[in-house]
DNA sequence: CAATTTCAGTAACAACGGTTACAAACGGTC
DNA sequence: GACCGTTTGTAACCGTTGTTACTGAAATTG
């Protein structure tokens, strides 16, 4: 669905000069997406970056075999690195994009994107900062999988679901956490089971409710 | 040592236009590294980028408890989007540079970096290219430490040292591999003894030579 | 409400990697 | 050549994770 970039913008009012506000409105498009939306596939190009006005992205990677990675999430005000680049270079991207619940986004060309880069500093340092985070964040995952125990992952995970929608309790499967840390049900049920036991969070079918000594 | 930057500029020659390059000869610092010599560490932020003319730097990351993982490699022609980012926005890095090898950078100012970005198109494009390759890069990092069994990790490993060593014979102790990979001396020592049993290389002290059938 | 599918609990086992400890080999130095 | 620090080889052990298989509970469908 596609509408009129009206109020949408102020969301990034902090951000930008009047000027390139005002271009928002002329060149950019308003998105509504809803939760599991595909809004980027692996090997897919892009010809415009959406900015997150609300709502939240996932993007995860789904490595030769099938399996799948959480990477990070983007949040509202933010927008994808990897999708800059991927747009910029017109090269095919090597994440995939998901809309973690309903989402509005703000569309802006890869034209006009290249011009800001050259016409406005703001721009310019939005879409740097942006890199960084990503780049920030990449770091971290890298740092997590390679070195933390799956008992530590699965906690920060939980955590990090629950911020982003705002609720103590998760509608999960157990399966669906395991694909996403990239492991298997079952060890994703046993340590479940001693989170529970230790008094972390209770265990429902298909949901997970935490406790607030997680 | 700081030269000026003479004919070292020619590397990059096919990637600017001449106007960009004669800049290069006024505002950029010609800079020669010794193998071993770190260029960034954590935490430190840095008022000029680096572009490699010549030699090779290994980018890596030391997390909280010291334990290192290397991430990736810059070569000749590329520079590091890490910088790019810290460098841009004034932050500390997180990440850790060492020359692989006796190396030539040569060495842009952040206000003229900054400056070309709007001026320069094939700036602004090497600038992105360089962010894409770092990008991917580190999703192929995290597919392999997510999902590679460390064996395999270690195969890719030596490979990718013998081809920047440009040589068969790698002057590598089990102790420093265990580092690069994250891990323990004792598990490199067994898996290169299993690949020695399979006639995949040869080990002496403190040295590895790579057979053809790797 | 019966049938079927999906989800969760559990056991048993294997494989991998991390850890400790100790011995042997190597490379320098005196 | 004797000594010493570094490097490598090896064994034994354990915890974590992956895997398979089976059971029962819960949800969905007809």
């Amino acid at each position: 669905m596609l509408t009129q970039p009206v109020n949408y913008i102020d969301t990034f009012s902090d951000f930008f000069e009047p000027a390139l506000l005002a271009e928002f409105e002329t060149k950019s498009m308003i998105m509504e997406v809803k939760s599991g939306d595909v809004m980027i596939n692996m090997g897919q190009t892009i010809r415009a970056i959406p900015l997150i006005v609300s709502g939240t992205v996932k993007v995860s990677r789904i490595n030769d075999e099938g399996q799948e990675l959480l990477l990070y999430y983007v949040k509202s005000g933010e927008s994808c690195a990897m999708t800059f680049n991927c747009c910029m270079l017109a090269q095919a991207s090597v994440i995939k994009g998901v809309a973690e619940e309903d989402s509005v986004l703000l569309c802006v060309p890869q034209e006009a994107m290249d011009e800001w880069m050259t016409k406005y500093p703001s721009w310019k340092k939005y879409v740097m900062s942006n890199m960084m985070s990503r780049f920030t964040e990449m770091v971290k995952c890298i740092d997590e999988v390679a070195f933390k125990k799956l008992d530590e992952r699965l906690v920060k995970y939980l955590k990090d679901k629950s911020a982003i929608a705002k609720s103590a309790v998760l509608n999960l499967t157990h399966q669906q956490i395991g694909d996403e840390l990239g492991t298997n049900r079952v060890v994703i049920s046993r340590l479940l089971k001693k989170l529970e036991n230790d008094n972390k969070l209770l265990i429902y079918n298909k949901q997970i409710k935490l406790l607030k000594d997680l």
